[in-house]
DNA sequence: ACAGAATAACTATCCCCATAGTCAATGGAT
DNA sequence: ATCCATTGACTATGGGGATAGTTATTCTGT
C-alpha cells in the first residue's frame, strides 16, 4: 500500500498522468519510495477503479490520448487514513551489513572495494537528499511549488518542515552508514595486516 | 540471492536442518536478513538440487524423517563467490520517512504517536543487536561458539571482530533512526502548538 | 496417563516488485 | 525532409517474500 500512498501524495500537489508521476519518482517522492513505471501505469488504473483517483483522457497527437490522473475526495481521504494509520516495522534485510559479518570469507582487498561502494553509493545518496533538502526549503523543487500554491500560506511553514525533516532523517542515517563503513576500512587494516 | 547467501551463511558455522535454520533466523544471521521457514524450506531443497548442500535423512520418530544440510565444497565456493561479488544498492524503500514528509495531513497526536512508535521500534532492535554483541564478544552465542570451534584459533580474532562490527553499524543506524525520532517529536511541538 | 508446548516439515496463495520489453508521438537538429 | 532523443503509455513474465495454513512427533509437567 506503500506505493498508492506514495502516488496519492504526489496526486496531493497537482494532478499528473503516468509519466509525469514516474519523473516525480526520481525527485520527490522517489528519495523515500522507489518505483518503476511499470508499477504506477497499473496501479494508477486500479486507484481510478477504485475512485480514488479521476483519470481524465486529454489528447495527445492527432489520433491518440493520454491519462491525467486528479485526486478525488476518497483519495485525499484514504490518504489522510493512511497517514493516520501507524506503520509496521517489518523484519530487516540488510545485505551489506550481512556481507559485513562474513568478511572473514572474503578476500580482504575485496572487502576493501564493498566499503568503498558503501561509502560511494552512501556520498551520492547524501549529495541528492542534501540537494532536495535546500530545493525544498527554497521552495525551488517542482513538486512543492506546485503544492504550496494550493494550500493557504499559514500551512506553508509546516509542509515545509516536514519534508525537510524527511531529508534531515535521510542524511542523518546516510552519515552513519559512511562512518560505519569508514570505521570498517580501519578494522581491515588492523585485522589484516599481518605481519 | 541474499536468503541464499544467509543460509550457506549459517551452515558454514554447523550442520542444520531447515527448522534449526529458522530458528537461527531468529538470534544470528536474522537480524541482517530474515527470512519465515516457508522460504527456508523449498530455499534449501533448492540448494541441494544444485549441490551446494548435501540433504542427510536422519531419523525423526519411529516412522519418520527430517533432513539435516551439511554444507559442500561447492556450497562453500558459492558463499566466497557471493562475498567476493560487490552488491548492488538497489533505490530506497522508506515508509516511515515517507509518511514523516507529509506530517501535515495527519492529526498531531497521531504524527507524535508514529514518532514514539519508531523510537519504541529502534530502542527494542538496539537491546536486541547490543546483547547480540555482547554474546559474539563472549562467544556465547550458538552459532559463533560453533564456528570457532570449526576454524582455527588465529582467525577468531578476525570472525569475532567482523560480526561485532557489522553488528556496530546496526546499531549506529538504529541510533541515529531513534535521534531522528526524538527531534521529530520536538519539531512538532514547535509546529503544533498553534496559539 | 495425559495435556499442552515445542519441535519438525511442509504447502498454497497472493502480492509486490524487477526486468525487459513493445509501440507511438513530439521536438529539435542537420 | 528525415533522423534521433525524448516524451509517453503501456505489457509480459518471473521471482521473492508475506501470510496462513496443515500434519506429525517429542518432551515436559502434573
Amino acid at each position: 500500500m506503500s506505493l498508492r500512498a506514495a502516488l496519492l501524495a504526489l496526486l496531493t500537489a497537482e494532478p499528473l498522468t503516468g509519466y509525469e508521476a514516474a519523473k516525480r519518482f526520481d525527485s520527490s517522492v522517489g528519495h523515500v519510495w522507489n518505483a518503476p513505471d511499470s508499477q504506477i501505469y497499473p496501479e494508477l488504473r486500479r486507484m481510478e477503479k477504485e475512485g480514488l483517483v479521476d483519470g481524465v483522457q486529454v489528447p495527445w497527437g492527432p489520433n491518440s490520448t493520454k491519462t491525467r490522473y486528479y485526486i478525488t475526495e476518497d483519495g485525499e481521504r484514504a490518504f489522510r487514513d493512511w497517514m493516520d494509520t501507524p506503520l509496521d516495522y517489518g523484519p530487516l534485510r540488510d545485505a551489506a551489513h550481512m556481507q559485513a559479518a562474513y568478511f572473514e570469507w572474503a578476500d580482504a582487498e575485496r572487502t576493501r572495494d564493498h566499503l568503498r561502494r558503501h561509502i560511494a553509493f552512501y556520498s551520492g545518496m547524501l549529495d541528492r537528499w542534501r540537494a532536495a533538502r535546500e530545493e525544498i526549503l527554497d521552495h525551488s523543487q517542482r513538486t512543492i511549488a506546485a503544492r504550496l500554491e494550493k494550500f493557504p500560506p499559514e500551512s506553508h511553514e509546516r509542509i515545509v518542515a516536514y519534508k525537510a525533516f524527511a531529508y534531515e532523517g535521510l542524511i542523518a542515517r546516510g552519515e552513519a552508514e559512511a562512518a560505519w563503513a569508514r570505521r570498517g576500512l580501519e578494522l581491515i587494516d588492523s585485522l589484516e595486516t599481518e605481519d
